[in-house]
DNA sequence: AGCACGCCGACT
DNA sequence: GTCGGCGTGCTC
């Protein structure tokens, strides 16, 4: 008994008055948490055939109102707990059958509950994060099957009707029953209702207990070669090669350091792709001679697969955990970290949460990714997930980006990180900035192919050498920006960029929502050529067909790379020498076709800029570097050109002069002005619903509330907005947002929690949500 | 979140 | 007159 009593001490607030001293007669009770939007526990009984079975961490199913649902027990009690009701408790059902031969352990309750805590997510929300990934997405499927009664039933007695009548000719084809959703498939409410008086009549019942208990052990073995990554690439050509920078020789000994507790702080390693990948390899198999298991981090499926390809090139058996894996895939890899044969594996986000017990080395790759931010209910960050769970569980964490971000950098001087800065500039290909502040633009309002760009596109051709031109545009919010000299008109106080409506002709800052009509000239030249951000960048393969109509041209974007088919399709093009200009977004990073163009162009790097976004500098800069990681090094005549009406940009600066100080320093001190993180925390809170005029009313209710909170404290909390979030409705409802700007990530949290459980008491008309966001990382 | 119960408009 | 829409409250 004493193990239970300590845990239940350790996991639930309510029983700290529970001695441990008081032996246990024997544990009577238990608190549940049900996959719910509920943010407390519900108290059961413990049935006495169940008595010595029901324990922490052990999953069960539950009456729960009318329905049954699958539960975790996260405390056990000898006596009725305080705050649960005196009389009404209902007991526990039966054990789940899902999860009847493991348990969760009291690390992953932990972990949830950190997550829950951490984001102001409902905890049962986060407790699936740690399940086995079967019955995500829902609990296990519940399945309608006939009952004996409508097994005997031939034809009808009573006249039933012609939708019931079809039902049950469908069940009586399938004894194990039909899934909801499958059944359901068609004409949903007739159905529903059908079904509906049938279970009434007792000819149809309801199960929720999966058909087949997951037995999945000798289908699929661990190391399984689906389940890793086929090494996708050759590896890079000659050409592409960088030499592994002098200093990261110091890497083995860091890491040593790390793992003896010498280094205090984890680590942030900052280099090229290719020198990341030496430092993995490095620390990867350091940790697996200590039989310690190796978790990788990335921010999308390709860089997963592609990291998953080069440690398998080395003879390592990495195993991958991402979203694009079947349902059965994910659970075999999970269960097969829960044995403890995974050395190393490698996924997105969602993998900091699977079951690895013996953790020696979290590594975050790309650790400025905005991906690893989860913009679902529970909105965990992977990077700060990942550091608390190397952190409890004594593992080495290693954040390592080709651009780290701000907060990152930031960590290191206020020394919470240590840099190991593994660059070398000799791997830089020659930078060359193109103003183009009094060049004329083309009839579509983009940016026109400047004389170097065709100079630099004409030279690679002849060399038959492959040039890239990337397309930064990112924001899909109307902007304005003047056409003569670039600038856009920002919010005063908050200096992003202000968001343009035609139709009521006005100016909107959608972080403090203060409006304005629409200014006559541009704020820096006075110009009256103010005019929305066009969307002249598609013109761009159309002038370059034009200029080199011989030249072969691919474009990458999301509707040319549909599926990983196609992006392997023009991979092989591109390796085979098929391409001569390759245009495209964001998406050619994923090809991962690094240092290996001759040319690279960016015809518009402002385009990035026009996000109404406080990072917005920041992620330009890292576009700029990533472009310039496509081409190769300026020794082998690599050079990357960019076309600019910013010249004079901290970012272009920073690039230009191969100076990263340049622009942290600036970055960092426009932050500090405007109160931004790192230097503040933001929490964003999200009213969403189906009625405009209901949703505004409740956000203007949600921030007046919060202002009255706040009230006497705004040295450490100030609240700002509401605003409409985008005035395109995402999925059929209205958003709008506030942000709370706060001097702790606790501070600004605890005042949204409270008063959002104040609104939702008050009102939930119109469908009304809200939602609340610590530490946005987008927000459009 | 889901579900049931309850109160008001347009249909046989 | 009812059917069925959604607003509201509750779930151990």
């Amino acid at each position: 008994m004493g193990p239970v009593l300590l845990e239940c001490r350790m996991l639930d607030p309510r029983s700290q008055r529970a001695s441990p001293m008081v032996p246990a007669p024997s544990s009577a009770y238990v608190d549940v948490i049900l996959p719910r939007r509920l943010h407390r526990p519900f108290t059961y009984l413990i049935p006495p055939e169940l008595k010595d079975r029901v324990v922490v961490g052990r999953s069960v199913v539950v009456p729960f109102g009318s329905q049954d649902l699958h539960g975790l027990v996260i405390a056990v009690y000898p006596q009725l707990p305080p705050g649960a009701p005196q009389e009404g408790l209902k007991a526990i059902r039966s054990l789940s059958a899902a999860s009847a031969d493991h348990l969760l352990t009291a690390d992953q309750i932990g972990l949830s509950q950190w997550v829950a805590e951490r984001y102001a997510a409902p905890w049962g929300q986060c407790i699936k994060l740690v399940l086995p990934p079967v019955g995500r997405g829902g609990p296990p499927q519940p399945r309608y099957v006939l009952t004996a009664q409508g097994l005997a039933r031939h034809s009808s007695v009573d006249p039933l009707g012609e939708t019931e009548t079809e039902v049950l000719a469908r069940l009586r084809r399938r004894p194990k029953g039909i899934m909801a959703t499958t059944l359901l498939k068609g004409d949903k409410a007739r159905l529903t209702l059908a079904l509906h008086t049938l279970v009434k009549q007792g000819l149809v019942g309801r199960c929720d207990e999966p058909v087949a208990p997951r037995t999945l052990r000798s289908t699929m073995p661990p190391g399984d070669t689906s389940a890793v990554a086929l090494p996708m690439e050759p590896e890079e050509a000659a050409d592409g090669v960088e030499p592994t920078p002098p200093k990261a020789m110091l890497w083995p000994t860091v890491l040593e350091q790390a793992r003896t507790k010498q280094t205090l702080s984890p680590l942030l390693l900052q280099g090229t792709h290719r020198t990341r990948q030496w430092c993995l390899m490095q620390a990867a198999q350091a940790t697996i001679r200590l039989e310690k298991q190796v978790l990788i981090l990335t921010g999308d499926v390709e860089q997963a697969s592609r990291l998953a390809g080069f440690l398998a090139a080395r003879g390592e058996r990495p195993m991958l955990l991402h979203s694009g894996l079947s349902m059965k895939a994910r659970a075999a890899v999970w269960q097969a970290a829960q044995e403890g044969s995974v050395k190393i594996l490698i996924g997105t986000r969602m993998a900091v949460f699977a079951p690895l017990s013996r953790l020696g080395l979290v590594w975050v790759d790309g650790e400025d990714d905005a991906s690893l931010k989860e913009e679902q209910v529970p909105r965990y960050h992977a990077r700060e997930v990942a550091h608390h769970r190397a952190s409890r569980e004594g593992a080495v964490l290693v954040l390592a980006s080709n651009h780290p971000s701000l907060e990152s950098l930031s960590a290191v001087q206020e020394g919470r990180l240590t840099a190991c800065v593994y660059r070398a500039p000799e791997q830089l290909p020659r930078v060359n900035v193109i103003d183009m502040k009094h060049s004329p633009r083309d009839v579509g309002g983009g940016m026109v192919l400047s004389p170097p760009l065709i100079e630099g596109l004409r030279g690679a051709l002849r060399q038959n050498a492959l040039s890239i031109l990337y397309l930064n545009r990112k924001g899909f919010a109307s902007v304005l920006h003047c056409g003569d000299c670039g600038a856009m008109p920002q919010c005063d106080a908050c200096s992003v960029a202000l968001t343009f409506f035609r139709r009521s002709n006005h100016v909107r800052c959608h972080y403090c929502g203060r409006t304005r009509p629409v200014p006559e000239h541009c704020p820096r030249c006075q110009s009256l050529k103010l005019e929305p951000v066009g969307s002249g960048t598609e013109r761009v393969e159309e002038a370059v067909r034009r200029q080199f109509p011989q030249a072969r041209v691919g474009r990458v974007d999301g509707e040319t790379i549909r599926r990983p088919a196609d992006a392997r399709a023009l991979h092989r093009l591109l390796t085979a020498g098929d391409i001569d200009i390759l245009i495209g977004t964001q998406m050619i990073f994923r090809l991962g076709f690094h240092g290996r163009a001759l040319f690279v162009a960016l015809p518009d790097a402002d385009a990035g800029l026009h996000v109404p976004d406080f990072r917005s500098a920041e992620r330009m800069y890292h576009a700029l570097l990533d472009a310039a990681a496509l081409a190769r090094p300026a020794a082998v005549g690599g050079q990357l050109l960019i076309q600019t009406r910013l010249a004079e940009h901290h970012a272009i600066m920073a690039l230009a002069s191969g100076d990263e100080e340049v622009f942290v320093q600036q970055e960092q001190a426009f932050r500090q002005m405007l109160q931004y993180p790192p230097w503040t925390c933001l929490v964003r809170l999200d009213v969403s619903g189906t009625k405009e005029a209901v949703v505004s009313h409740a956000a203007e209710r949600w921030a007046a509330v919060l202002r009255a909170r706040a009230a006497g404290r705004e040295r450490t909390v100030a609240v700002l907005g509401p605003s409409p979030a985008s005035h395109v409705l995402r999925r059929g409802r209205y958003c709008w947002q506030i942000l709370i700007k706060s001097s702790s990530p606790e501070v600004g949290k605890e005042i949204a929690m409270r008063t959002r459980e104040e609104l939702e008491r008050e009102s939930r008309r119109g469908g009304l949500r809200y939602d609340i966001d610590v530490d946005p990382v987008s927000m459009a």
